[in-house]
DNA sequence: TCTTTAAGTAAGTAATCACTTACATGCGCC
DNA sequence: GGCGCATGTAAGTGATTACTTACTTAAAGA
């Protein structure tokens, strides 16, 4: 037999790369070619690795959703073995949207009339509203506090915060200094952890 | 002299069209005929009203934040004379996003590298906030209520929720029951405004 | 009635872009 | 070595789309 496939890892060397440009330029301006130049491939081996443009970004997606869990659970586990979501808090009033993923998701969002985009969306939105609703139960019952918001609704005007924060800082229309206030001070008001 | 031009009268009339086709379509895929079609003229009428598509693009959302707070305004002193939070978050929880209207802004969140598209979404945004700010600070000063949270913050995260309250929706990822406990309870929460 | 110009029609055009096709190259096992 | 297939190059193509141009119609004041 000949050469084994690489496709897989090509693949994997790829998606990060492919899912800054969407990140950067958003689903219309990524066009295939800058995929490819930034790739530093043509655009035909973009294609024998994904069916289509679309496909790319569907994968680009969950590329984000997984990578920032990475992030999350590196930084909340890094003082001690367990989660802390103040931690989480601290890093995100840092360094939210540092590296420009959330954007890949508005670009998504004004293409809602595609089934699996939107399905991708809701599947992205709705496993991060578990993990940080689980952190949330889990740092209440340690911690003894009983937030007056449930967890599940709290968490997701968490996912809100982070949302809009993200929003201020591309537009420009919220000082670094007040980001960082919003998520920190909103985020404890809204987790309704105690402070450190 | 001959006929009186009424350029700015079809402006007026034809910019809620426009406004509802970006919103159902997103930048991209509302193309100019497909503009030209909904306000049934041809499209270099269109183009004899604005400069190009980014003005259409650009007037519609002006339009977005007029028609919104013109729609609130109406809600919230509608019982009494007297601007009430309480009653638009009530509205907001029923009939959020029942127009469309938001997702205007979520494709304009993917053309952020265009300096007009930028600085047209910051100052909408700033405009949002600013009125949501006053209504609150208002809304505390009469109950004599002091929220946890300054009203700057509470009214960004005010925004952030309900920015995701659309995304879920619009996602289908929540429940209409558990947005609407969303918008009312998690609004609630944050505006720091006594049960009514 | 005649002139002027706003308002509308119809067709076209240059550019862009997702995707394809045809072909060259070289790795790795027989 | 030589065969088979993974990998790469280069060019093209049909469809779409923002925007234009050339022309017709008709309103309204002189």
């Amino acid at each position: 037999m000949p050469r084994v496939s690489r496709i897989e890892q090509q693949r994997q060397d790829l998606l990060p790369i492919v899912a800054r440009a969407f990140s950067e330029l958003g689903l219309h301006r990524a066009t295939t070619a800058e995929l490819a130049r930034r790739c530093g491939v043509r655009e035909n081996i973009l294609y024998r690795l994904w069916d289509d443009k679309k496909a790319m970004y569907l994968a680009a997606i969950r590329y984000v959703y997984d990578s920032t869990i990475h992030i999350w659970l590196q930084q909340a586990t890094k003082k001690s073995d367990e989660f802390s979501l103040a931690d989480v808090l601290e890093y995100e009033s840092q360094h939210l949207g540092e590296f420009g993923h959330y954007r890949i998701l508005f670009t998504g969002l004004s293409e809602l009339d595609d089934p699996d985009i939107r399905h991708a969306l809701a599947r992205m939105y709705q496993d991060f509203h578990a993990f940080i609703k689980r952190q949330l139960d889990q740092s209440r019952s340690t911690s003894g506090a009983k937030g007056e918001l449930n967890s599940s609704l709290a968490a997701w005007a968490l996912i809100g915060l982070g949302t809009i924060s993200t929003i201020a800082r591309e537009t420009g229309c919220l000082s670094p200094r007040g980001r960082r206030r919003l998520i920190k001070e909103g985020g404890r008001y809204l987790a309704g952890v105690a402070e450190k």
